[in-house]
RNA sequence: GGCGGCGUAGCCAAGUGGUAAGGCAGCGCUCUGCAAAAGCGCUAUUCAUCGGUUCAAAUCCGGUCGCCGCCUCCA
């Protein structure tokens, strides 16, 4: 499997670090509010990777992190008058039900900043001790000088980093005792009205960057194979990563690092002011379907600018319910007989396609476009299947649905008198010529999400 | 100023040297009591644009136009 390496900027094959296992870190939410979807494109891209690890048989350990303290949350919980924890329980809780809509496979730890505060002392005082951080004013800042590959990942050349952004920083009150602009805070010294903790080198908080060093190393060790985000990460936040991490433990960090192209609405960047910013709550309250989200999200090759609009989200969703009902129609296939050899090996070519193509740096869009056609080529032989081609073919699309996840097992609920007896009714109607009531019946049962199909085969009933 | 990306049918989107995948939408037809689903047929001589290299370019090189991102805490 080959993927774009940020750090090399180049496709690599890939090469796990212990055989059979794949330690993979994502950075998560600062839960100060909501997740939308442009954060959700991230949090797909994550899982698909993870899942396709998982379909060629890596044992992954996947952590997380959950920042839970910062400028953000602290100001959010001073504006409601509340406790921290009150107001990042709530944004955790809601983003895990998301993860659960959007069938995101949970990760194996969700670190949470604030449970690792001895951790990340721990290694500011090792990034001290080792004179790669110094103290000013109550807090400790990274001396990027001291880290010859500063800049290596971002692509940025260390001198001549554009004082623009910086310069507006380095006004911050707290950041003016610094020795050179680009120095990075590992710990904020304590101010009035914020959590802080105390420590060797002044109480304080930490910053934003040391988190993710901390616990990283803390569950996949100083070294591990694969860490993701979207592209906003890349720089200040993943060069800091490394620069702290490699300074602290003398050894290479990560070995390949994947980002996420953002998304844009409209046309447009995503922004509250616009009144373009989605969150998964709002397109389901408009009666989107959460699988079209994910559909949408993850069909477009994610270092691709995506441009989401709600007319992509409806044409996500019928494009998914071909696929529906595709599996629909296999499943009510009741031939007896033996299952046609060259039509396993189509089948078997088909996946191997499939999974090439996802292996050629996750290139979902051809991988649907074999999936697709395979459709198109068994959907005229539908009715010539025997159950057991039916079942070869069935459990060809659990494969692609177990890197995809786009099919929800509970999509084909289980047989239901009532509706059952309602369909018996309709019979009865339809065979006296009383279409009236026939399509009365049909009607109510669609009111209940149930889709009647009248098939020379009798009738058939699906969930929409 | 520095670094980087994108522009393929009405819409979405693969393809990166060998003569335009796939999905959605649309139109006609088959099936149907009517639908739905499914099927069949149709829908880019052309890949922003100009020029170059090549037997061959959407794919490589150069120019132009348009859009976008990053350059210290935004997925």
């Amino acid at each position: 499997m080959r993927l774009f390496n940020t750090l090399t900027r180049r496709l690599e094959e890939f090469r796990e670090i212990e055989k059979g296992k794949v330690g993979l870190y994502t950075c998560g939410p600062t839960v100060y509010d909501y997740p939308h979807i442009g954060n959700f494109r991230s949090y797909l891209f994550e899982d698909l990777v993870k899942r396709f690890l998982l379909f060629h048989g890596y044992r992954v350990t996947h952590v997380m992190n959950i920042t839970d303290i910062d400028d953000k949350t602290i100001r959010k919980a001073n504006e409601l008058q509340v406790p921290l924890a009150e107001v990042t329980q709530k944004y955790i809780d809601a983003f895990h039900a998301d993860l659960r809509a959007l069938n995101i496979l949970p990760a194996d730890v969700y670190p949470r900043a604030t449970a690792h505060i001895p951790e990340m002392q721990a290694l500011v005082a090792t990034l001290l001790e080792k004179e790669f951080a110094y103290e000013k004013d109550g807090s400790v800042y990274f001396r990027i000088e001291r880290f010859r590959d500063y800049g290596r990942l971002a692509n940025l050349d260390r001198a001549s980093l554009k004082p623009g952004a910086a310069a507006a920083g380095a006004a911050d009150a707290d950041e003016y005792g610094k020795e050179a602009v680009q120095d990075f805070v590992l710990w904020k010294g304590k101010k009035p009205g914020e959590p802080s903790w105390p420590a060797p080198f002044g109480e304080g908080r930490p910053g934003w960057h040391i988190e993710c060093s901390a616990m990283s190393m803390k569950y996949l060790g100083p070294h591990f194979d694969i860490h993701m985000g979207g592209v906003d990460n890349i720089f200040p936040h993943h060069e800091n990563e490394i620069a702290q991490s490699e300074c602290a433990n003398g050894v290479t960090f990560v070995n390949y690092w994947l980002h996420c192209q953002h998304l844009i609405v409209d046309g447009m960047k995503m922004s509250k002011s616009l009144g373009n910013f989605h969150t998964l709550g709002d397109l389901l309250a408009k009666g989107h379907a959460p699988m079209a989200v994910r559909y949408l999200l993850l069909s477009s090759h994610y270092r691709k600018l995506l441009n989401f609009t709600l007319d992509g989200l409806e044409m996500a969703g019928q494009a998914l319910a071909r696929i529906k009902n595709f599996v629909f129609s296999l499943k009510n296939v009741e031939t007896e007989g033996e299952a046609d050899p060259e039509l396993a090996a189509v089948v078997t070519a088909s996946l191997e396609a499939f999974s090439a193509s996802v292996a050629d740096d996750f290139n979902v869009s051809g991988a649907l476009g074999v999936m697709f056609d395979l459709i198109g080529g068994i959907n005229p032989r539908m009715n010539a299947l025997t159950r057991a081609d039916a079942a070869g073919i069935l459990a060809y699309m659990e494969r692609v649905n177990a890197v995809l996840g786009i099919l929800e097992p509970g999509d084909e609920g289980p047989l239901d008198a009532e509706i059952e007896a309602r369909i018996a009714l309709r019979e009865k109607a339809r065979r006296e010529k009383d279409f009236a009531r026939a399509d009365e019946i049909r009607a109510e049962l669609k009111e209940q999400g149930i889709i009647l199909l009248d098939t020379p085969a009798g009738v058939k009933w699906k969930r929409d």
